[in-house]
Parts: structure tokens; sequence; C-alpha cells
DNA sequence: GTCTATGCTTCCCAACTTGGGAAGCTTTGC
DNA sequence: GCAAAGCTTCCCAAGTTGGGAAGCATAGAC
């Protein structure tokens, strides 16, 4: 198979294929005569791995970690689940800055009017932290 | 005043204060006789802002927006506010692309033993859509 | 006045992953 | 045998920050 059919079989695109060879996160691929690189259907399966593994948000690195994993039979499946927990440990730090940060935007939203005219306590709260010290007090 | 004293009143490294010079998010800053930046309070307001702001969340193209209705005094609340909403609809859609995640996560972790074992629903799900299909129909 | 330490300058490199595009070779199909 | 499509490598770009080097400016101690 050539990196084309790979690419749709796939969805990873030949360009990130040939990334994660540059980088070692897949084995280097053979070539045939012509020089194009040629793929089986064992490639498929891993790259399907990693797209499905950064889908899910796991860094190219973790993905790394995943597939060395995978690839050992003998490994342990606690070592797995312990790389998706702080995967979900991950996402719950962010989900918390980002549900932090909504609740301020919000706070600011509704205390803009919204109109033409240009007072606007969104700007005042940027511009400083007088009007964040008021609303701290209030 | 030079860089660095602005770097400790503001919080933003000197580092990025050039950079944001560099790219005309703030002003190019006037120079000393000896080619030092030099700043004044306006510039620490300015620079606060866009910490505050950045700290929100806002891409630096964002607060390149609010900083031109910040200077403008004639500027409309409504934009401001418009701003800062889609700004609360990104952060929206990125919690809930990272709950489905998690949802996704947290379910293969439970099917996990954990164990030294070998055996790893984790592992299998990633690597194959049979497992994914049998737990859709399971 | 001189020396030294600290601070500033610019410039280059790195991170991370993907996409775009150019120039050139290979393969496929007609 | 030719055109089109697919592949190759190489360079550049995105966005923001940090690290570090080499060299000039300033401030404080003597």
């Amino acid at each position: 198979m050539n990196i084309g059919q790979v690419a749709e079989k796939t969805g990873v695109t030949a360009k990130s294929i040939r990334y994660y060879e540059s980088i070692n996160l897949i084995p280097v691929a053979g070539r045939s005569q012509g020089g194009y690189r040629q793929y089986d259907d064992r490639d498929v399966q891993i790259l399907r791995f990693i797209k499905r593994a950064r889908s899910l948000g796991f860094s190219v690195a973790q993905v790394g970690e995943l597939l060395s994993l995978y690839r050992d039979t003998g490994r342990a499946a606690g070592e797995v689940k312990t790389i998706v927990q702080s995967r979900i440990a991950e996402i719950d730090a962010k989900v918390a800055e980002l549900t932090s940060m909504r609740r301020t935007l919000s706070d600011l939203s509704h205390r803009c009017h919204g109109g033409d005219r240009p007072d606007c306590p969104i700007l005042e709260d940027l511009a400083g932290l007088d009007s964040v010290a008021q609303r701290a007090v209030s």
C-alpha cells in the first residue's frame, strides 16, 4: 500500500504519517523500488490506534507510551490505566480552569448593557484592579 | 521605567513585552539615550490589561481587538460584549469536547482491572473498532 | 575614576503539530 | 508515448514563550 491509501483508510493525512515517522512514533516504512513508502494492514492498525488516541486528546508523547505498551504483549494493564487516569486528571484540570474563566466572563458580560454607548464595565474591569476590588467588596 | 521594572509591576515578562511590541500589540516603546526601552504608567496599565485578558484565555488577536476598543473612547459597549460572548462560546465548545473525551476515558478506565496482567480493554479499544462496536451493542 | 554586577540590547533556536507549496521523480492509465 | 495523479524531499508558516549567547549601558561600591 502507498501512503495515500493508508491515509484514506485511517483518516491520518500523508503529511502526518510522514511526520510520525520522522519523530519515530511509527517505524520507518519500507520503500518500493521507486522510493515510495510501503505499508501493510498492521501499519493501518497502528495508525488507527494513533488516530483514536489523538482524538481522545493524548499528546503524541503519550500516544508513544500507549503504543509501546500496546506492542509489549507482556505489559501490565495497570500501566495503561495509569496513563489514562493521568489524562483524565489533565482534562479535569483544564475543565476547571475553563469553568473559572467562564464564570468571570459571564459575570462581566451580565454587567455590560451591550448597547451603543461607550460605557462598558468589561473594559473597566480589564483595565484595572479598581473595579475588581470594587466587585469583590460589593 | 525600564522594561524590567515594568515586567515586575505587571507580571508580564520582558521577553513577552518585546514580543508584544514586535507584533504591534503594544506601541513601539521610546528609547533612552543608551537604547533602553522606556515606559510610563500608561504602558503599565495597558500591559496589565493584556495580562488579565490573556489570563481569561483571549488569544493575542482577541486582546488586540479588545485593546483597540479600549483605546477608542467612542466605542460601543455592544462590540465588547460580543467579543466576550464569543469567547464564552469558545469555552463552552472546548468544555463540551473535553467532557466527551472524559466520558470515554472514564468508561475505558472502569473496564480495565488495572493489575499486573497484560489483558487490557483500553488497548483493545484503541486498537480497533471491534470492541467499540461491541461496546455500542452491549 | 575604575571596576563589577546587573540589566538591557538583538539574534538564533526550541517547543508542538499540521498544513501549504514548490520542484522533481514514479506510476498508472489511455 | 504522454498526461495525470501520486509520491518524494525541502522550506515555510502558524502562536507564544522561554533559553541562551554576545555585546553594550547603567548603577553602585571602592
